[in-house]
DNA sequence: GAAAAAGGCAACCAAAAGGTTGCCTTTTGT
DNA sequence: ACAAAAGGCAACCTTTTGGTTGCCTTTTTC
């Protein structure tokens, strides 16, 4: 199921893939390291696991998650690189800001 | 402390607004500390000038940047809350990944 | 070996997103 | 005073997205 691809997702693709209240909870569920079955995931939302598969994929394609087929069933797991690559993303942000912010200081104290 | 304030959307909005290209620009630019008009920010791009506008519009209901009409022109200014709300997001979703791969390496270790 | 469980695949659908064009108002520069 | 600049508003169009249902295949379980 995870195909081996050339480069990871920007954080633009990552941002989009956060960017969906199922998608979301669906990671941060992933993200405790335990790996979990489409039926599994599909439980405990109101959603049919169609929809829930799909948005696994979603999850793939940005490289949040990885699946394996084991058995009748696919497992799916946390994959942490992106997060740390949209984390250093928002990091410059805030950074580019706070230096604006100690210039501005700087400027407006002498 | 942290009331459900408007213009202060939860996390999965903010994710969405930064998951565009265009709206990913545009933010890291005014992340520089420089307010900007509409005009200025559509010249150094393909998109129509309300292409921009509505870009920013999402980018504002995500709280992400703030517009007072100053004169003729709309300026636009970067918010730093939402981004330090995203980040702190991600640093959990992180806590708990790094938390549960020490919980397994201490299991392997004993 | 059949039934049940898990899931892939495809068609289909409605709504939202991203973008455009046209036109009107307000502000500014000369 | 008036033309140009900035931008709001609204209609419209196309593609993407989020979701569904139906059906078929592969495992597992009894």
């Amino acid at each position: 199921m995870s195909k081996p691809e050339l480069g990871d997702p920007g954080p633009v693709e990552v941002f989009a893939a956060l960017g969906d209240p199922t998608r979301l909870s669906l990671l941060t569920k992933l993200s405790d390291g335990q790996t979990r079955s489409i039926a599994t995931l599909s439980a405990d939302t109101k959603l049919t696991r169609q929809a829930v598969t799909k948005h696994l994929h979603v999850l793939e394609r940005a490289g949040l998650v990885a699946s394996i087929r084991v058995g009748r069933e696919s497992q799916f797991g946390y994959r942490p690189e992106p997060v740390a690559e949209a984390r250093s993303y928002l990091d410059r942000v805030s950074a580019q800001w706070d230096e604006a912010l100690a210039r501005l200081k700087a400027l407006v104290e002498r």
